[in-house]
RNA sequence: UUAACAGACUGGGUGACCGCCGGCGUAUGAAUGUAUACGCUGGAGGAAAGUCCGGGCUCCAUAGAACAUGAUGCCGGGUAACUCCCGGGGACGAAAGUCACAGAGAGUGCCGCAGAAAAUUACCGCCCGCAAGGGUAAGGGUGAAAAGGCGAGGUAAGAGCUCACCGCCCAUCUGGUAACAGGUGGGGCAAGGUAAACCUCAUCAGGAGCAAAGCCAAGCAGCAGAUGGGUUGUUCGCCCCUUAUAUCUGCGGGUAGGCUGCUAGAGUGGAUUGGUAACAAUUCACCCAGAUAGAUGGUCACCAUCUACAGAACCCGGCUUACAAGUCUGUUUUUAUG
RNA sequence: UGGCCGAUAGUGUAAUGGUAGCACAGCAGAUUCUGGUUCUGCUUGUGAGGGUUCAAAUCCUUCUCGGCCAG
């Protein structure tokens, strides 16, 4: 499978993200949220957030992108079906690249959408 | 040499792989929109920031005038324009340098406490006089500030009352485009300060802002009020639309999808010419982000070295603020708490 | 993105350029057998830097932080 993230697979309209923030489930870490519902599509959209006082523009760019990076080369472990995923970032400690993988890693493990089997891999 | 100050500049580089956004081309499906694949190509800054100024652009039907309000404030130049820049002058400072630097002799206001008195002053004083009263402002203390300064003459005591020097004002001459500088002559000195208090004078400004504005698609439900209404704080003038299926105001309902605006520009780089300079003109070459929940990231290698401040959102010119490390130029003196 | 406001004790809120007040809270004392009420006293201050002025919370300016409006 060809490991690309383009626009298709991003959580866009605003109407989709209430959704995902009025009916999904939450689950969470330290500095680390994520909501997710599921939709009638093939494929999984996802958004990442950092609030609103998470440092600067770069900073702010700079989880978006890391996570974005993440997302991408982890994405065919994931389960088949179509979910909206919302991730929402916090400030405190100021993480790299590998160590937001591996937060991302262990949170979409708890919410199901990678199975187990795969992450022990 | 070091330090300080001022100014200008750079803001990690090269290669490989995987990915993101735009443009062009080809192919396939599709049907006039676009989707997918492949190839080529472009992809954040000196401050993109703060939004403190100035303009372009768009709309307010079009173009005006006066007042109000606001801004600026030595002179000359530059510029599309400017709270900007360059050059010159003045004041202050030992110097490099710094300075919102018009007017207090048009008017109004304010100047706490202290002090006799904070604006048409007289407490203690000094002098004349028996006293009543008068003449004075040298000395005293207060305060941020107290009626030109210092010296000599003069006088009852004093006083620009007189004189020299300095300061101030007026007239005039010379140099300079001008601000201003210098010289000559005269006045005897106007009765403090504050304009970053109101104000006066001169100059300049219509308002709103790309969520402006226009088009397409989808969708919905109207109701109430005002009569003339239509760009702004007010008024005038001019003109435009319209006498109700009109215009404006308020409340409510619906949609928040796509396209244009959207990047070839007061553009960037080089050369020549003019100018002290800011800058301008001519010419040659180049095309250099255009996202729309918002594109630049990850891994590896080498060199350098621990890499700061920080992310375009209509576009430019400035100012201000943040900044690791490094380069260059100039200036300074009491060799230094600058 | 564009436009517009504000910042005063721990909290809320005053102050013509001239000694920064008031209320609640806090602390100490008095009253009471003890606590409360009440009374007395004290402490805690102009968001940061620079300028104008004899003197700035106030005037000017540059930052910082917070808030509001516009689809």
């Amino acid at each position: 499978m060809r490991k690309n993230h383009t626009k298709r697979e991003r959580l866009k309209r605003k109407s989709d993200i209430n959704r995902v923030f009025h009916e999904g489930k939450a689950v969470s870490c330290t500095g680390v949220r994520l909501r997710f519902v599921p939709n009638n599509l093939q494929y999984n959209r996802v958004v990442f957030i950092p609030v609103k006082k998470f440092g600067n523009a770069v900073e702010r760019n700079l989880v978006k992108r890391h996570a974005r990076e993440a997302y991408r080369q982890e994405k065919d472990r994931f389960t088949c079906g179509g979910k909206d995923i919302a991730v929402l970032f916090y400030p405190g400690k100021k993480y790299d690249f590998w160590e937001r993988r591996e937060q991302l890693l262990y949170l979409f493990t708890k919410a199901g959408i990678i199975s187990k089997k795969s992450f022990a891999d």
